[in-house]
DNA sequence: CGATAGTTTGATATCCTTCAAAACCTGTGG
DNA sequence: CCACAGGTTTTGAAGGATATCAAACTATCG
């Protein structure tokens, strides 16, 4: 399977090999971004829905004093914004993290898809509910965890989510994320990210350089984080 | 109008008269709690999805250290779990934060309105849209700014959203919500919730007692907490 | 009127920020 | 192959926002 939507949805339903012709006929458009562009800036009405298939982006705003909160990672296989069938207008931007190839898909085809595809469509809805429950975890992490057992929890957050998409090999993945970048996810300076990744790296927990990241032990990074995992539905059993 | 969903729904799309009736018809099972009371835990999967007629909850979160996390205030008008026709189990769980009015609606009523009503539902599915949107906000301050500029925020939030239900009385409205709540809701201990609104009544920008909020300065509120309502999605027009 | 939950106060500790500079990469052009 | 530029990471010292702990005070309600 290439198509890293149609991968992430299997997840949760299962697709039909037509299901999957179809998600790969929406992905036909695509085009290649470099790192550090902006996709979709606030107070902007995307004509298209985009997709993205390779690279990382994330979901964030400027404050009038300067300051960004990022408040999503998005990775290969998410949409950006599905919104724009409802909303008026984007509440937020989406930047890119590191180069990224990216699918657009016309409003008409997806609508096509949601009305024609009803196990696409079911998965769809299901993954805004994940983005959703995503978001209180985050929140939780923010207004409960120090910085130490807050960026355990992302990483243990992120780990899963790769694997989620076959883009793991082994404790490692692509984190294409600076220390900059990781504080303005977790409301930290990036002078006090750097102090806990050393402190992470020290205890012999992680290996984080040029992007790559190795979990050296997974168990005591979710003990640390008091990750439940729960939140990302993974578990399709009844 | 009565029905309070039927309200907050009509701000984003125009309900028939036949769609108002239907709503009223849906909230024929109703049944009063207490405050302090559980609606739903996590873990569960509840068969019924809740409306909130009258009184406050939240969706909330425990963690192993015994330390909570509120993640939305839920107010008249609010559904508690669509979530139910999709995932397998609760994430989060829903407790009173006043005595409340609750509807109890049965799954296949639901199911029924959402595919015989189209204005329904699309309006529900704004609403959705908009809590994520609200999850979002919510990170950016916590991850932004300060206690100060924290309560604020939630304040002017609380304000427009009741506002919207028209449970507003001017610049008055119902907060029926301790400084430990509070404080569980921004991240603070109720310590520094209690000294931060101290300052706040100082200043002459608020009154809260007995749960009772008055805004008296809300230009003021919104210049401090940096508050931009886009996010709540309030304006219809295109 | 006493019990209980909620609010307020003070003193001290800690996590994290701020500021500023140095060290380290990585890619580029000479 | 070296030198240089720009972004990123690392280090140190000092200050500030918020937590912690513990006790007193205040409402509310049966």
């Amino acid at each position: 399977m290439i198509n890293p939507l149609a991968r992430k949805l299997s997840s949760f339903v299962d697709l039909s090999p037509d299901d999957c012709r179809h998600l790969d006929d929406l992905c036909t458009d695509t085009r290649t971004w470099g790192a550090g562009g902006t996709l979709i800036r606030e107070g902007e009405r995307p004509e298209v829905v985009f997709l993205l298939l390779d690279g990382w982006a994330c979901r964030y705003k400027l404050l009038p004093d300067g300051s960004r909160q990022i408040m999503a990672y998005l990775i290969p296989g998410d949409l950006c914004d599905i919104h724009i069938f409802i909303l008026k207008a984007m509440d937020h931007s989406i930047g890119l993290l590191s180069e990224a190839n990216v699918a657009a898909i016309s409003k008409a085809a997806m609508q096509r898809t949601l009305e024609e595809r009803p196990a696409i469509a079911r998965a769809l809805f299901w993954s805004t509910l994940v983005d959703e429950a995503t978001l209180r975890e985050w929140l939780v992490n923010m207004g409960q965890r120090d910085a130490y057992a807050r960026l355990a929890h992302l990483f243990c957050e992120m780990w899963l989510r790769m694997k989620q998409i076959g883009l793991t090999h082994g404790n490692s993945f692509t984190l294409p994320v600076t220390q900059e970048e990781l504080g303005d996810t977790m409301g930290l300076t990036s002078v006090h990210v750097n102090r806990v990744l050393q402190r992470l790296r020290a205890e012999g927990l992680l290996s984080l350089a040029r992007g790559q990241m190795t979990l050296h032990d997974i168990d005591r990074l979710r003990e640390i984080a008091g990750f439940d995992p729960n939140y990302l539905h993974l578990d399709r059993r009844d």
